[in-house]
DNA sequence: TATACATATAAGTGTATTATTATATAAGTA
DNA sequence: TACTTATATAATAATACACTTATATGTATA
């Protein structure tokens, strides 16, 4: 049985701020299911690409999601290895699923440009 | 078997805004074992009374927890009543016991004097 | 009723957060 | 190599946040 260590409460206060916002959350939960790339949530949010990019920037400095690059896209994920991904899969798991925004998108043609 | 309602993610992420917050976060796990009133607070976090009560307002605002009259003394606990409350219970059973702040107070002899 | 104690509220301040615009980097393609 | 597309970074501005100090409210008690 593998052992979950302790984490510090301090710590966990910083993963719920980072949570703490809409866009982000909505954007941890789809990664839950799917790996998403930068242009992906930009079209899903309605927000502006820098604004996105800021997002996952504060997600990847604190370990949630990580990056791999394909091509010129950028695909993010959510970082099994984090110390806080058992934690945060206990938080999504009450969180109604968000996989619609991405039919959305299909719809629009969308989604086919960079991920798959 | 009780049904427990779907909440938005705009909503759970208001609620991980307000438990993004050290103090609150510290508060809301101490109070799912002991209700505690506000003095015991002040002790306990090393800060201004106003600073306290505005905490404990938030979360009251958003019905996170409640508070009863005990003479002079408020005294607040989770609000087992609220909508939040499973996804709270949930959350709050990954964070390290809080206890041992109360048994330094206990030490102090600061816990005696509203709460028992 | 005057005073003390517990808590709440108001006003002000410094800092943090999140967006925007402009620009840089990096990869793909004609 | 020039151009396009995807993403990141920097600078900045508006807003939100969490304190502080001062004051108000509400209860207990001499």
């Amino acid at each position: 049985m593998q052992q979950e260590s302790v984490i510090e409460i301090e710590e966990i206060a910083t993963v719920l701020k980072l949570l703490g916002d809409k866009t982000r959350l909505t954007m941890v939960k789809l990664l839950d299911s799917h790996d998403c790339c930068v242009c992906e949530f930009v079209e899903m949010f309605k927000t502006s690409q820098p604004a996105i990019s800021q997002h996952v920037r504060k997600l990847k400095d604190k370990g949630i999601v990580k990056e791999s690059r394909r091509g010129q896209w950028i695909i993010y994920s959510l970082n099994k290895e984090s110390e806080y991904y058992p934690f945060l899969k206990n938080v999504l798991k009450s969180l109604p699923d968000q996989g619609y925004r991405l039919d959305e998108l299909e719809k629009q043609g969308l989604r086919i440009s960079c991920c798959d």
